[in-house]
RNA sequence: GGGCGGGUAGCUCAGUUGGGAGAGCGUCGGCCUUACAAGCCGAGGGUCACAGGUUCAAGCCCUGUUCCGCCUACCA
């Protein structure tokens, strides 16, 4: 057998496997298959995205399910692919075209487009190469891209369906406009941030000139498109005006002063100024009093004709310059700092505009009101189910979704305008004629569809839909959805509406929601703030096994992981402690190992396999319940704390033959069995280590992939869990460390050889430890062990109680007595604090008669055994002192 | 303005029906014990944000206060 290094070097093993998958198509669903089904879409990152730490969990939280599917025997999909991220690769190709001296507009939409799809052909992939990094086990063939032609008539379809279903309208509407994108957003694509901006107070002037009415403003460059002022109806102070109409500034229009129940009285002077083009709620004044609507700011940010002199500037700096000429007109009243929040373009950080313009949209209550009823009812279970109360939350208040963006890259609204007699033609393919009149001049719409509309199609577009593909027959509804919360509206929300309405069902039965990797200080990675921490750095550096090891631990927090670098190097640790445990046990274990031969099984091989069985049942139980980081807490716990802590160092004297053949056999035996299942279980967190050392366990066939978990392979799985073993190896565990501990506190040398006498009463302790003595022997470094009941103490002698028994080791000569005194004490003093404690409860009459009896029994036991150990503690403290 | 989440060891965080406060890292002391110094053995460390309440019993349930964070929103 070859040697593995000292230490795992995770570099060319995760490459080797990695390719050694991929050739083997292990990866691969079978889409006519009769095992049980497991699927999962993976959220689709921007074709312009790079790896980044949401990714690197999200992926890795996937990955974890789909193998460990495949090791219950599960047939599992796992459907990657990219989204085609309209307007962040139009910025990447314009930005490129930039660079070389040209513009899309010189290219033209046709040539632009063939332009990005060059781009996406040289480097729109790069995020898969990563994910592959992470050992996400895609099933790559069938990767998939929204813009890709199946997809893109999917868009089509249900473009026109929900079209024809009175579900999509066009209509002129405010909607919000980024200046830089030049395209309209969706209301979930504007971030409001807080800014400090001013509070300006203008008198616009009765028609004589005299007084006016006073109004507050944080932008008076929109007072070109006012149409009217607005007073509350019930407002005192502008009861009996001596006009119904005021004086524009700057203008020479007069606007009339209506009355509206929108208008808060106590805000500012209690006047406000109506600018339907440019703000929502003006808007919406504007339709109940009829007023017209005014553009006087551009589709480039750039101030309209209706600006007057101020034509063609740009709209912050017609702000300054408002601001100015009123001032000199006198009509300025005042300016007051006044921070407010302002909408930012999510791409491109611009200030958006509220903007009057003509857009598509969707009418998302009816959909809404079906996605809400699903997770009532339960066929999508939210988890954690905190998360439901915000999805809630969104639907029910759900607004028209704004679907259009003018834009080139995307999917073309298949809507046609007849040159002849205007009316529209919606449909699948490019129509001949026009619907109405048969005219064949036909214009289309300009527009492309908002990227997060092919997405809400992704669980059944990616499948073939709109055909009846055998894979949606296997594997739709698809089992889980794992995401970020960031995207719960976005994209979850809009999944379930298109899923139930095109296919009749939910897109996924669970949805779970993970938290968001935030840096060490709890701050969004951002390259701006410079604190972004790089996966595939950190993958490097720690390999790929450890860095995902940490993010299973992660996963349980609530909506922040604070990812730190001494988290991953911990459990870089954890890796190459199992990959020195298993060098160990492959220097023992051979190909007769692979069963346990008939006859007793010592104490050690009985508790591991007991622990061994009950720590995957329970780690079993946990990624069940999505607590991956329960689940990796369990392994980890056990490779380190039991098998390397105790067992490997219990059985090393069997392993070296010191027991005799039949243990040794039957050592070897259990040890294979143990690794082999132990590795099965960590195989979905930890992938590349697990399959390293699958292949170097004598035995063992193909990849670890294709094995099983002991759970479903076995059918005698659980016969092994001994409640007595582990009792009694619990009675050890105890001895050992209260030797040790003796040891440690009176720094004597582990070199030295010491003699242990335990007392005690308890027949369970003193059979255990006359049969398992050996054991004690070894691991606590004794010379001589004796046991008897309690009866007098030694001379000279350090004293530990463990639960039921004393513990002595005669120190004859060495025993430092003062600070055996100052052990003893510090001990004694500790244990009156819990005896305080529980003596309280036992004192209290309402305890004993109102709580349970377990309860109730549980505490006197503990009590009992606290005074006892006290008592012992006691007396060796007394008998100690008189000897000084 | 509305909604949600959080405050537990020096740091980062677990703690699932209320019933003996945990982990990792860091700290301190001792060890090159032939799988592993990326290791082994031992130790120290917490008024569970604060104040009330319910209960025999509260980190956990209720009320209030305070601090932090996130989402959402049309008061100019």
């Amino acid at each position: 057998m070859d040697q593995p290094d000292k230490g795992y070097e995770p570099q060319n093993v995760e490459k080797r496997w990695y390719a050694f998958w991929e050739e083997h198509q292990l990866f691969a669903a079978n889409e006519s298959d009769s095992r049980p089904g497991y699927s999962i879409v993976i959220p689709p990152p921007n074709v312009t995205g790079v790896l980044h730490m949401g990714h690197a969990l999200n992926v890795t939280l996937q990955d974890i399910l789909c193998r460990y599917h495949r090791l219950k025997g599960h047939n599992v999909l796992w459907m990657p692919g990219t989204d085609h991220a309209g307007i962040a690769t139009q910025n990447v190709v314009e930005k490129k075209l930039a660079s070389e001296g040209r513009s899309r507009q010189q290219l033209g939409r046709e040539n632009f487009i063939d332009a990005v799809w060059a781009w996406r052909k040289e480097s729109g992939s790069a995020i898969i190469h990563q994910l592959k990094r992470l050992g996400a086990s895609c099933d790559w063939a069938r990767e998939r891209f929204t813009m890709d032609e199946g997809l893109s008539l999917s868009v089509r379809k249900v473009f026109v369906e929900l079209y024809h279903q009175g579900l999509i309208y066009q209509g002129d509407y405010i909607i919000n406009w980024c200046h830089r994108c030049h395209t309209a957003l969706s209301d979930l694509e504007v971030e409001h941030e807080e800014i400090s901006g001013n509070l300006y107070q203008i008198r616009y002037p009765f028609p004589d000139n005299s007084g006016g009415i006073v109004i507050a403003t944080t932008r008076p460059e929109t007072l070109f498109g006012d149409t009217a002022v607005a007073v509350h109806p019930e407002d005192e102070r502008y009861q009996n005006l001596p006009s119904d109409t005021v004086l524009l500034p700057l203008t020479d229009r007069r606007i009339p002063i209506i009355r509206d129940a929108f208008v808060g009285m106590s805000f500012g002077t209690g006047a406000l100024k109506v600018t339907p083009a440019h703000d929502p709620n003006d808007f919406e004044i504007g339709n109940r009093h009829n007023l017209p609507s005014l553009k006087v700011i551009d589709d480039h940010g750039l101030m309209t004709d209706g600006a007057g002199i101020f034509e063609g500037m740009d709209r912050f700096k017609c702000r300054e310059a408002v601001v100015q000429k009123l001032q000199e007109q006198g009509l300025l009243v005042g300016i007051e700092p006044y921070p407010h929040n302002v909408g930012h373009c999510y791409r491109c950080k611009t200030v958006v505009e509220p903007n009057l313009s003509r857009q598509w949209f969707v009418k998302a209550k009816p959909l809404a009101e079906k996605a809400i009823a699903a997770v009532q009812n339960g066929q999508t279970r939210i988890i954690p189910e905190v998360w439901a109360a915000n999805y809630y939350e969104w639907l029910n208040n759900v607004r028209d979704w704004c679907i259009s963006r003018q834009i080139w890259w995307g999917h073309q609204i298949p809507a046609w305008t007849c040159e002849a007699c205007g009316k529209m033609t919606v449909s699948l393919m490019p129509p001949d004629t026009c619907a109405s009149c048969g005219h064949s001049v036909l214009i289309q719409e300009t527009d492309v569809l908002d990227t997060w509309f092919s997405s809400a199609l992704w669980p059944f577009s990616t499948m073939g839909w709109p055909e009846n593909s055998p894979l949606l027959k296997t594997f739709y509804p698809t089992s889980v959805l794992v995401t970020g919360f960031d995207i719960l509206f976005f994209w979850v929300a809009r999944m379930m509406m298109m899923g139930i309405h095109f296919m009749g069902d939910v897109p996924f039965k669970d949805v779970y929601v993970h938290a968001l990797v935030r840096d060490e200080a709890g701050k969004k990675m951002s390259k701006s703030k410079g604190n972004v921490i790089d996966p595939l750095t950190i993958m490097d550096q720690y390999g790929t096994d450890a860095f995902r090891f940490t993010l299973a631990a992660f996963a349980a927090q609530g909506r922040d992981v604070k990812m730190s670098e001494k988290r991953v190097e911990g459990y870089r640790h954890f890796i190459n402690k199992l990959w020195n445990a298993s060098r160990f046990a492959l220097m023992h274990v051979n190909l007769d190992s692979t069963t346990i031969p008939t006859g007793a099984l010592s104490l050690p091989n009985q508790w591991i396999l007991s622990r061994s069985e009950s720590v995957i049942q329970s780690a079993i139980e946990a990624l069940e319940a999505y607590h991956f980081n329960d689940a990796a807490g369990l392994l980890y716990q056990f490779v380190w704390h039991e098998l390397c802590d105790w067992y490997l160092e219990a059985v090393k004297p069997a392993l070296y033959g010191k027991e005799g053949d039949a243990i040794l056999e039957q050592t070897r035996a259990v040890l294979w069995r143990v690794l082999k299942n132990t590795l099965i279980s960590l195989h979905p967190f930890i992938p590349f280590v697990t399959e390293e050392i699958w292949h170097k366990l004598p035995g063992t066939q193909g990849s670890i992939m294709n094995a099983r978990l002991p759970q479903d392979s076995d059918p005698g799985f659980g016969q092994f869990v001994n409640p007595e073993s582990e009792q009694q190896m619990a009675i050890i565990i105890n001895i050992i460390t209260g030797v040790r501990n003796i040891r440690g506190e009176m720094n004597l040398a582990p070199s030295l050889k010491l003699n242990a006498l335990i007392q005690t009463d308890l027949s369970v302790i003193s059979d255990t430890i006359r049969q398992h003595g050996d054991i004690i022997i070894h691991l606590a470094r004794l010379e001589r062990l004796s046991v008897d009941v309690l009866g007098e103490r030694p001379k000279s002698a350090a004293t530990a109680i463990v639960e039921g028994a004393i513990i002595y080791v005669p120190l004859e000569g060495i025993l430092d007595l003062t600070k055996e005194i100052q052990r003893l004490e510090k001990e004694i003093e500790k244990l009156n604090d819990e005896l305080n404690g529980v003596s309280k409860k036992l004192n209290n009459d309402d305890f004993l008669s109102k709580a349970p009896v377990d309860i109730i029994e549980k505490v006197k036991g503990k009590h009992a055994t606290l005074s006892d150990k006290q008592q012992h503690l006691q007396n060796n403290l007394n008998k100690i002192k008189a000897l000084l």
